[in-house]
Formats: C-alpha cells, structure tokens, sequence
DNA sequence: TTTCGTTATGTGATATTATTACATTAGTCA
DNA sequence: TGACTAATGTAATAATATCACATAACGAAA
C-alpha cells in the first residue's frame, strides 16, 4: 500500500478530490474541481486515477463509471478477499464490503472451470436503508 | 419471458445480431452490423436494446460496455438468483453461471443492512481456459 | 555532475458510449 | 372515428475514454 505522501502532484490532486468527496465522482467532475489547480484535460485526471487504481487507494464502480477513495484504506481484511460496493441511486453513497464466502464462491467456479481471474466487479444497486426510510 | 415472436421488428433485427454473435456486442458494433437492414442511429439500437434487458432476453456488461443474448433463454434457473460473468480478456467469450450461495450472501449483507437492490452486477475478468491453454 | 533511461506531465485531437429533443408512424381500443 | 400508447426516424449533443506527440522532472549509474 503506496501511503498518501509518495504520491505526485497530479495523484494527491485527484486522490484528495476523491477523499473529500462524500461519493464517487466521474473523471469529468473531478476534473472540473481541478481546474483551479491547473488541471486542462482529462488524461491527466485518467492518468492519476489510474496509478491509484494499481496502488489500490481508490475503486472504479464499473456500472456507474465514476471513481471512489477506499473505504478501508488501512485495512488489508480486503487484500485476500474480492470487494463489493452497494451503491445508492438515490444518494449515491457508497458501501464496501468484502465477503470471504462470495470470495471463496468464486474462486471454486474460476479454479473448477480453469478460468484465470484477474478482476472481479460486484455492485449491488439499490436504494441505501437512509434513503428507503424515507 | 417475452418470446422472440412477439419482438418489434428493430428489437428482433438487435437480439438476432446478439445472438448469432459469438460473445458480447457494442451498442455501436450492433448498429454497424444492421445498417444494411436500414439502422441509422444509435437510438434505435439502445432503445431495442433497453427492452430486450427489461424482457431479460439479453444481459449488459458494466464492465466493458457491450451486451450479451442470454446464455439460458429457456431456463428458469436465474430467475431468483444473480447472475455472473466470466468474462475472457483474450477471446472476448462469456460464460454465464448462477450461485446460490453468492445470491443468499448477497442477500444477508443487503437485508442486514436495510439496503433494497434492484440489480446487481458480477463480472469476473480474467483468461479463459482455453486461452490460458496457450 | 553529466548522461541516460524512466516516469510524470501538458496539450490537442479524436474515439467510443449514451442521451436529449422533437417529429412521425403504427397499433389498439373505446 | 378519435384518442391514446408504443414504436420508429433523425439530428444534435452529452458524457466517457484514449491516442499521439511533445516536454519536463526524476533517479540511477558512469
């Protein structure tokens, strides 16, 4: 786990954009936060976000396009096992869970079909307990 | 299950394109591939493509942006459950597989949590046996 | 410290995916 | 018929992501 100060310019600019959000932000938005910080074009948005995609800082949620700081940045109960992210469609919070049962699912279908993994998504949408209160 | 009779003459022209493919179709590969059949724009490709998904005769990849026909058309066996996808970085083909013990994990984290889903994605990238053969 | 290779950055253009807005046509059914 | 709904056609545009190429910053090794 890279920590936050190894990071260059452009990384700490989108990885502290991400970190105040209090949701997942698309590369546009972050961009247009950025602008003021002297940020141009999208690349250099795509580029950051994807060095902390490898350094394992932040998440893509695939079905929304949009980017989020790790939940548990501190925590390696994640490093062995695959995430999953329940995102609101009302408020757009987001939750991160890992499960070792659903891990552990997986990994029998891949191993017993020769698959290789390299990447698994899970993202349950769905409307959060605040926002169904309501 | 909406059978293909009853499909629109757009939506058939899209489901069959799907379904003759090999593996997972664009929006935009879809629309090449029927404009001799008298496709002009894209909306008349996602808007075949939004019924076929309500229909569930079709499924849509998150996570690369393309569509599917249903691998178990006849089958009754996803209707309660998640459906997963194994997704092969080389050769592009999917393979479709439902877990019950995913689904009832799936379900304990969003009971547990107050949480109402209304879709939930499974995608695993990876290499296909046969690819990882070579 | 200079040189070289690597990594990061800046910028414009372009590719890819998806939606909005509005007009028209085709069925359905009272 | 008339009125309603679903489906379609079309142009324009929005939103997301990448390519190509130039420049700068950095680190290791001579």
């Amino acid at each position: 786990m890279t920590p936050t100060q190894e990071l260059t310019k452009n990384q700490s600019l989108v990885f502290n954009a991400l970190s105040r959000a209090d949701g997942p932000l698309s590369a546009y938005t972050i961009l247009d936060q950025l602008r003021d910080e002297g940020f141009r074009a999208p690349l250099q948005v795509y580029r950051a976000l994807d060095k902390l995609l490898d350094y394992g800082m932040i998440h893509r949620l695939e079905s929304i396009n949009a980017f989020v700081a790790c939940a548990h940045p501190h925590s390696h109960s994640h490093s062995h096992g695959m995430i999953a992210f329940a995102i609101c469609e009302k408020c757009g919070q987001v939750s991160e869970f890992s499960d070792d049962v659903i891990t552990g699912r997986v990994r029998e279908w891949t191993t017993s079909n020769g698959f290789k993994q390299s990447k698994t998504t899970i993202e349950i949408r769905g409307v959060c307990a605040n926002c169904g209160a309501a």
